[in-house]
RNA sequence: GGGCGCGUAGCUCAGUUGGCAGAGCAGCGGACUCUUAAUCCGCCGGUCGAAGGUUCGAAUCCUUCCGCGCUCACCA
């Protein structure tokens, strides 16, 4: 088989059927040479003795050429189809199908890519064969010499995505790289067979590959395998982003995430800390004896924040949905059912406005546990994010966006209406009334807003004047009981609730309170923001009757905390922006005709 | 939603007073056994975001629209 194709004179063979009719007769031309060498390599291919680089002859593959090539356009086309989001109603303005270079970039690798076909070479081929990490290769031989290495004589089977190419005629360097760790590869057409050297020079930036052969260092020093086989492991058909300036478009990297993890280390090192974050998280509270559970995202009602939903509807039932706003009140119906410690990392879903700290879709862990107050979950809280900071950073310190911010307990504490009469010379329990308050307000001079009622306005007031100061952990504490209508009521001033809030970096990234438990308490509370309603504020929290009637059965005394995971997580990896801790984050469709 | 800015080759970017659309990288062809942003020679590559207008002539000026960013508003 091998010597049939090694000795065909044929290499026309593979790339007339590609051809595409819109190209003109220079272009046509030059991908005429193009598919002669793609057909030359493939043919070098075949003849690859390693049996780990086992490729099956075309008789074998006969047999099931619908199955094979039915496949894979099959899963062309949906790979298609799934690239086609339905935000993307157009092809992508970078690497769309419009006329181009890129357009004939692609046909280039088209024709290889028949080429190999015909040539009985899988250019997806299923199995990958035994291999080495390239991180286990850099951490066994990195400190390794040319002279110990040549002495260990030591091969191995490294695979990764191509990210370079350099050729010098009988000399070809590939940088390789697999999880984010590079390895050189090195092919010298003297040690090798010289048809599989040849593969290797066609080989494409972006193609996946196996390479096996002992691990040296270069007269420069640089380690490297020295190819002796390879296996194509997936062809790639698209250019990838520019080697050195990288892809910093800021929409193509949101839109096309999966390009900016391949070229730019901070998207890859973004998404390991997210990573590491959660898993800290969720040790620390395994550890404490939390239970980890799920709770519904379609709900019959929201509640469980100030906030808008987005809405949806189930056919079946004919019912009207909300994509939850908050776990919290399904969260307390557990510990109504005796789960007294549970946590869910919950992606949240609100309908409002989309800034640098806000995403419509992000990710809240909330905990609760009976009988502890909010003062334990204060502990709680700083325990944890000093904990998670020092897996994830190494360090209870961690530097963000220039400050220093250090997450050693205690934090300071500070109650919410202190916090803003110090910042504003405001008291705002004494301007107790939306009138009054507003008064007070423009006797400072200040922006009134549009805020509907007295607390909203509090809420202002404390957004704009003494959040922003927050640089350095801290809890603000005792939140008015307008503000916070699932907070029990402070023993020692009935305005005021057990409720705090902790903010790093100017950022809110925790809220918490003694969660009331009090059914007709509640019941008043969520009655009291109907009307606000009412009176303007659509943000105000729909009367749970089901929640109120599990209150009824009895909540123990319990201390809830809820955490923002993406502004944690921005913190942790020093990202000015929620979008960069997301890995798909919102953004608005592009649209036909644009 | 308002204000400001941006949109030019697959990527990163130039483009002068309104006067032939440019570079580097990538790609293709060639040379090259030590590069790691390889180098050298040659070549290919454009709906200048879209539509309309002004003009002898528009990437450039005007209008509208689309997308992105910053910012304000909104927003746990």
């Amino acid at each position: 088989m091998s010597e049939r194709a090694l000795t065909a004179q044929e290499p026309r063979v593979g790339h007339e059927g590609v051809a595409r009719p819109r190209l003109r007769v220079r272009a046509a031309q030059a991908r005429r040479g193009a598919g002669r060498h793609a057909w030359r390599e493939t043919a070098d291919r075949l003849r690859q003795p390693d049996p780990l680089l086992h490729v099956a002859p075309p008789a074998a593959r006969e047999g099931s050429p619908h199955e094979h090539g039915g496949g894979q356009r099959g899963r062309r086309a949906a790979g298609r189809s799934r690239s086609l989001h339905p935000c993307h109603t157009r092809p992508q303005r970078s690497g769309g199908t419009r006329a181009g270079v890129s357009d004939r970039e692609q046909e280039v690798r088209r024709q290889r890519l028949a080429a190999l076909r015909e040539a009985g070479v899988d250019p997806f081929p299923p199995r990958t064969g035994p291999r080495t990490p390239v991180a286990d290769v850099r951490e066994r031989f990195d400190d390794k010499s040319a002279e110990e290495l040549e002495q260990l004589a030591e091969s191995v089977a490294v695979c990764g995505r191509i990210l370079a190419q350099r050729s010098f005629g009988k000399l070809v360097f590939v940088t390789l790289v697999e999880e984010g760790v590079r390895l050189q590869v090195s092919a010298r057409k003297q040690e090798m067979d010289p048809d599989v050297f040849r593969f290797v020079k066609k080989l494409d930036v972006g193609d996946f590959a196996r390479f096996a052969g002992p691990v040296w260092r270069t007269q420069k020093g640089e380690l490297s395998v020295d190819v002796r086989e390879v296996q194509l492991l997936a062809k790639s058909l698209r250019p990838l982003p520019e080697k050195w300036h990288g892809l910093k478009d800021v929409e193509a990297r949101y839109r096309q995430r999966y390009l900016d993890l391949i070229v730019n280390e901070e998207a890859r090192r973004i998404a390991v800390i997210r990573s590491s974050t959660l898993r800290a998280m969720r040790s620390f509270l395994d550890a404490r004896g939390f239970l980890e559970v799920e709770t519904p995202v379609l709900q019959p009602l929201y509640g469980g924040a100030a906030a808008l939903p987005f809405t949806t509807h189930h056919n079946t039932y004919d019912q009207q949905l909300y994509l939850r706003i908050s776990d919290e009140l399904y969260l307390k119906r557990l510990v109504t059912g005796g789960l007294d410690r549970v946590y869910e990392i919950a992606h949240n879903f609100r309908n409002e406005g989309i800034s640098k700290k806000h995403n419509p879709e992000f990710t809240m862990m909330e905990c609760y546990q009976a009988y502890a107050d909010y003062r334990e979950m204060m502990e709680l809280t700083e325990a944890m994010f000093c904990e998670i900071a020092r897996q994830v950073c190494g360090d209870t310190k961690v530097e963000y966006q220039g400050a220093s911010i250090d997450f050693t307990p205690p934090w300071p504490r500070i109650e919410m209406t202190r916090a803003i009469e110090e910042a504003t010379g405001i008291d705002v329990l004494e301007a107790g009334e939306l009138s009054s308050l507003r008064a007070a307000m423009r006797g400072k001079g200040l922006d009134l807003g549009s805020a509907p009622t007295w607390g909203k306005l509090v809420d202002d007031l404390f957004g704009d004047h003494v959040e922003p100061e927050m640089v350095q952990p801290t809890f603000v504490i005792d939140y008015p009981w307008e503000l916070s209508p699932l907070a029990k009521r402070s023993p020692d001033n009935p305005r005021l609730v057990e409720r705090f809030e902790a903010f790093v970096a100017g950022m809110e990234l925790g809220n918490a309170f003694s969660e009331l438990n009090d059914p007709d308490d509640q019941r008043q509370r969520l009655e009291a923001q109907a009307g606000d309603a009412a009176d303007g504020d659509e943000e105000a929290h729909p009367l749970d009757e089901d929640y109120i009637r599990a209150l009824e059965h009895g909540l123990p005394p319990t201390g809830g905390l809820g955490v923002g995971v993406d502004r944690l997580v921005m913190v942790l990896a020093d990202a000015p922006n929620i979008r960069e801790v997301i890995l798909f984050p919102h953004l608005r469709p592009e649209v036909e005709g644009s």
